[in-house]
DNA sequence: TTGCGTATTAATAGACCTATTAAATAGTAT
DNA sequence: ATACTATTTAATAGGTCTATTAATACGCAA
């Protein structure tokens, strides 16, 4: 057996699996290949995790977790609400960045394995609308200061992730502006973050 | 052979197919599955169509064309700009919700089968950068009447696309929101729609 | 060393999948 | 009817996949 670190056999398998899984979707990737990049017997994936879908579920709990929520974390810091903001859609897009093929992956699942994404789901829990209702509150002290239009704590929510999670589900097209530069597309990632910070905050303008 | 409509034997398996692809993928959809639904034997499939990635290819064809440069077609019209620009976004939104299960299908295809993706886009071809180059213009005009800020093209196509297209792939978290009524779901997507006009608009405010 | 639990392997059952082949059937023109 | 073509079917080769089983190697405590 063949190990990249010097991890045990189970963490080699996490690991590989996830690379694989992000690399080639769910249905795409076998224990058989996750067992030959780990350099281990395919026998031994169930060994450890006994389904392929509960190797899934384990290597992803976590990432999904923070994917579905990091959004709505409330910033501990105690800076005016539009700089706030503005740190939070930062925070979200580098979130995404080091992440950068979770959301393919996740609603690809969620669209076409519907089995699949609700016992992982189950897992996550129902929204915590109790943190969407304390953005709407801060939201509306905003708005009577005057310092922001009328807005809907969803939809502004949901705008924020549309722009920062399509930047790189969209990043082929990225990609065609970049002509296989690293350079060039880190540049236009960067270009992307300012850009969909520059659109939310100008979007909240009275 | 049971047939659902009275097309031929090739038009059902292609409608078969389309439904199982949207639905399911490419790599979850399997011939045999597709001759059950409409009836016929499986070697009907490879009889029409050759091979499984043949078939996807002639069915979603068009589709890809349509999805591709659907948000690049100059409107005829001679309005003037924004009015033109708010139309074009409206009727990418529209052209989106008639094919709201194709986004998902044909990003993950591009992320996680990148052999049939070269094949699929190699027939798209490139990027029609004359089109980006001649919005460009015409934000470079308004830009100069003082009616938008300095926009880059690309990067409100961009956005635009972002806002449209997320809007159907995250569905699912829209749904949430819908507590499974159809009515409040047409209601949500009709508020999307209003709110990436607005968002755009908004951006290029001088 | 013996014994025992853990880790690993080979072998394989049982499904399902794509694609091909050869044969049967239906349809149509002569 | 006959012959020819297009359509449809059954059978199956050949592959891959998940998961299980039984056997072997390893590590270590007694």
């Amino acid at each position: 057996m063949i190990r990249t670190q010097n991890n045990t056999t189970e963490q080699c398998i996490m690991e590989a699996a996830e690379a694989l899984f992000l690399d080639k979707g769910y249905a795409r990737t076998s224990t058989i290949e996750i067992a030959r990049v780990v350099g281990c017997n395919q026998t031994l994936v169930h060994y450890y995790f006994r389904s392929k879908e509960n190797l899934f579920k384990q290597v992803f709990e976590n990432k999904i977790k923070s994917f579905c929520f990091s959004l709505l974390e409330i910033s501990e810091e105690d800076l005016p609400f539009k700089e706030k903001l503005e740190k939070r859609i930062g925070n979200h897009f580098d979130m995404l960045k080091v992440n950068s093929k979770l959301p393919i992956l996740l609603f690809n699942e969620v669209h076409t394995n519907q089995d699949l994404a609700r016992k992982i789901f189950a897992d996550v829990g129902h929204l915590p609308l109790s943190i969407i209702a304390h953005l709407q509150l801060e939201l509306d002290v905003e708005y009577e200061n005057g310092c922001i239009c009328k807005t809907d704590a969803a939809a502004l929510l949901f705008s924020i992730f549309s722009l920062n999670v399509m930047t790189f589900i969209g990043s082929p097209l990225l990609r065609l502006f970049a002509e296989n530069s690293k350079e060039k597309m880190d540049a236009i990632l960067e270009q992307r973050r300012a850009e969909n910070i520059r659109l939310i905050m100008n979007s909240l303008n009275p």
